[in-house]
DNA sequence: CGAGGTCCTGGCCATCCGGCCAGTTTCCGG
DNA sequence: CCGGAAACTGGCCGGATGGCCAGGACCTCG
């Protein structure tokens, strides 16, 4: 194997508490074969640490519903997946709109993704 | 300001490329102040490298419907928001659903989200 | 000029969704 | 032991969603 493709890594960061990022980007400026991404430019890899802001409180079934539900799943489906109703899961359903102050599943989705209650 | 939060920054890797994993794991291993996550630890910050697919022709017409679509926005709202009828709407969510292999506009905001069509 | 793509609109309809009402069981902590 | 939370189920219903049919307007490329 060649190491042609070796060549320097580009790092950009996305942090949220800028004295992390002060000290990241201190640490990652003196490694060699490292350097850190100009504004705009295509980097290798993206460093990724964002403010936690609340976590919700889900129960367990709900976390169930909300992953299936991320999967595009009707409530048919996830009824059938995880052995109850179809009214039973409307509830948690519901439930889950109401924590997540969505209007609906798709917003529900979109708002778990957004606070990292959940991994696309 | 004490200096008592400049602890040992942890970091994990996310990288879809073995090779570039590697290279990462070594160069930053022997940076002081910082240490590699071990399995399963709580990081402080996440280095994310994703292999891009190949990117979705969407519209700009498409891209305009799922983005709001991501904002939890119905058809009416949406319709409403970009001056033309549901009908039409409803055209480019069917398009949508079609490009992005999905089975509902929650499965296509998820899709969408996954392959960095859109952001959350 | 014709073909094809995008964008737009309408009607129709089966299904799904979400909210409302009601109720049961189980389990845990005060 | 009683209260509360979680999980579960049912009926009902208005509205939303998505698929199907049809059409027209515009623009670009061949």
């Amino acid at each position: 194997m060649s190491e042609d493709n070796a060549r320097e890594i580009v790092l950009s960061l996305e942090i949220d508490d800028p004295a992390l990022a002060a000290r990241l980007a201190t640490l990652l400026g003196n490694v060699a074969g490292l350097r850190l991404a100009a504004p705009g430019e295509q980097a290798t890899a993206t460093i990724v640490s964002r403010d936690m802001p609340e976590d919700i409180a889900l129960t367990q079934r709900e976390l169930d519903v909300l992953a299936l539900m991320a999967e595009g799943a009707s409530n048919k489906m996830i009824a059938r997946q995880l052995g109850i109703s179809v009214h039973t899961v409307k509830f948690h359903v519901g439930s889950l709109l109401d924590k997540l102050d969505a209007t609906g599943r798709t917003d529900a989705v979109a708002h778990a993704a957004r606070r990292g209650v959940i991994e696309l």
